[in-house]
DNA sequence: TCTCCGTATAACCAAGTTTTAACAGCTTTG
DNA sequence: CAAAGCTGTTAAAACTTGGTTATACGGAGA
């Protein structure tokens, strides 16, 4: 989740609205709340809402007809909320369209964590994180297809195409002496030949970005009248 | 549901297996059955599968890491089996990508309902007579059938046609690389052949009207040599 | 320790790419 | 038909990139 989720709590009890905006907000969702169906479908009009929280027993609704209305007109993710033991209900609620429920009372971790399910399935699938080959070294990870790199927390880390060229020559050549000669070729398949010195400020430009300490470079380390050499054990996912 | 649901069971205990298998072709779906995660595997590879009941506990293998594994590599729709009174695990389950969860001892007709729902949401969500089909990203959101984006506080963004088009194409491909001949195509399905330089003219203007500075985009970012790509995740609603 | 020579890096610059203002041709609207 | 608005084209300006240069740095060997 990069945005802030938006939640519509449906309910009547002053109780649990009061508590789940709350717990909500800590955990960096924006909450708007309604105490009846009318409310809901006009918040529903007016607000981007990513996901609703229906509880199934208002005091003069049903929370099963208001999902199913909600359901003819949006297709918003929606969880119910229902006592426990309505064992049955349970089913029903379901089979109404709704995308999941919680029994209370409730515990607001599993809330969070079905919520944070039922968003995940909203989403567009962005491509999928399938066959993407990668090359994983150190702590980071290089999306070839995307010419993206990124570190252990998925940080994307900004890299230049010729950067990027020089980074993938090392780590489809992991752990050997690579001369300058050798990167040349790598990263500019023709023969274009500029001066040797070229690959020195592009490597510290790499260093600069991904070493620790760049001035003692423990990825990329130098080989004195040799080249260089990426110390890292590469993997392929 | 309109053709046959194919559900793989993932398991090691014979009881459970027969149960759920008898049960559930006499429901009416095709059930093939797994009983160790590499089967899982290639039964994935060589059959269409519309839904997986995983079993956390395994006698030699985790649940969980299945599901791991499964999700770096599909987006079929996994229910997971647990026993009772793991609530933690209840909730690792849904953060780790499975879709939904049934505690063990279940009840059968609940676990078809879990299974309806859970096929339902994978269904491409085909719009309901008069559901109104958003995508909503950052802090916007588009209307399609309205062909208007409105900002969270709702106030409305007037866009050109180009503009929303445009907008559009980068909504539905979230997340990827959007090099401009693929945004001539999204935006002007027929041949005609603008100019390329034409796409960075209506990105300008997008910009102009989404990003809180144009000047260092955020929304949608330049990839040099390549085009554009929409960095904020995209959910349906 | 000192020198030599290869390497590191800041700074600069040229080439190439992207951004954007301005304009012109079209289309739409009243 | 005029006015307004949309969109592609153009061109100038802004920005990026990556090679070159110059200088600083540092290790090995004398």
């Amino acid at each position: 989740m990069t945005q802030m989720p938006h939640v519509l709590i449906v309910d009547d009890d002053e109780d649990i609205l009061s508590l789940l905006t709350q717990f909500l907000q800590n955990q960096g969702c924006q909450v708007a709340v309604a105490r009846r169906g009318e409310e809901m479908f006009s918040l529903l009009d007016t607000q981007a809402v990513s996901v609703v929280i229906l509880d199934v027993m208002l005091r003069r609704e049903n929370g099963f007809d208001l999902c199913r209305q909600l359901r003819t007109r949006s297709s918003v993710p929606v969880i119910m909320l229902t006592a426990v033991g309505e064992h049955t209900d349970r089913v029903v609620g379901l089979e109404i369209g709704a995308d999941d429920y919680v029994t209370k009372p409730f515990n607001a971790r599993e809330l969070l964590a079905r919520i944070k399910a039922v968003l995940r399935r909203a989403e567009i699938p962005a491509p999928p994180q399938d066959a993407r080959p990668m090359l994983s070294f150190g702590c980071w990870r290089l999306d070839i297809a995307r010419r993206e790199l990124r570190s252990d927390d998925n940080t994307l880390i900004f890299l230049s195409g010729g950067e990027f060229d020089l980074l993938l020559a090392f780590a489809e050549h992991p752990q050997r002496v690579l001369t300058r000669d050798m990167l040349l070729d790598f990263t500019r398949g023709d023969a274009s030949a500029p001066f040797d010195r070229s690959i020195d400020v592009q490597i510290s430009r790499l260093r600069r970005k991904l070493e620790a300490d760049p001035k003692s470079p423990d990825l990329i380390r130098t080989v004195r009248n040799g080249g260089y050499i990426l110390m890292a054990q590469v993997r392929r996912t």
